[in-house]
DNA sequence: TTGACATGCAACCATTTGGTTGCCTATTAT
DNA sequence: ATAATAGGCAACCAAATGGTTGCATGTCAA
């Protein structure tokens, strides 16, 4: 789960993830084309977010095609930010209250 | 919602959301008991998400009350998390079928 | 079979990160 | 007034991070 965290905690690998999102099933190369970055670089954010667990690959001749895996994602959604829905409804207006009282 | 990101990238971090998420408005000394760590790496973990705007904070007399600020973290299931959820359904099924396709 | 293509591996680098220690300031209680 | 309490500031440090370059390997096509 931290793991997790850590890979999400990276724009550029939330975009790669975006882009996986977009069309499932890419290559390094074609992940790589149009960013900013080596191609190194690309295979290293891959590598994160394979061992996250938010990626599956396999190998494809030379090839390796790269598969967006949906599930830590959801469990993050799951089993963390449903946790703060609640306070969610009386938060602001209960805060703003809660801090006038305190303050007096 | 880089900076919620990264915020929640540590795992201290999430863990004082934890605390503030059993009780609210709880001041630095009373975040920092029973943690490993002294009581400025404390303080730099709240500065950062109160940065992130995941607490937010009033001086309270020489006090600091810490009050949790659930709202990004709802951004972040909303905009973020639940794009990916109707991957979710199709997903490991269909991932293997597609898997096992290529691979021929 | 030889060259082009897709990817992997490893060393290196600057910056960021998470933590520390030491001291300073502001507020409260005796 | 003075001591204790709550917190802030700043310098420093090691390790992790995100990136690079250079070269090696495996696979496909002419």
């Amino acid at each position: 789960m931290d793991e997790v965290f850590k890979a999400l905690a990276d724009a550029s690998r939330r975009s790669l993830l975006d882009r996986l999102h977009a069309r499932n099933g890419q290559t390094l190369l074609e992940l790589y084309d149009g960013l900013a970055m080596t191609r190194q670089a690309v295979t290293k954010h891959l590598a994160i977010l394979e061992d996250a667990n938010l990626v599956a690959t396999i190998k494809h001749g030379r090839e390796k095609l790269h598969y967006l895996n949906p599930v830590p994602i959801h469990q993050i959604g799951e089993r963390w930010i449903r946790k703060f829905e609640h306070d969610k409804l009386v938060a602001l207006s209960a805060l703003k209250r809660q801090l006038e009282k305190r303050d007096e």
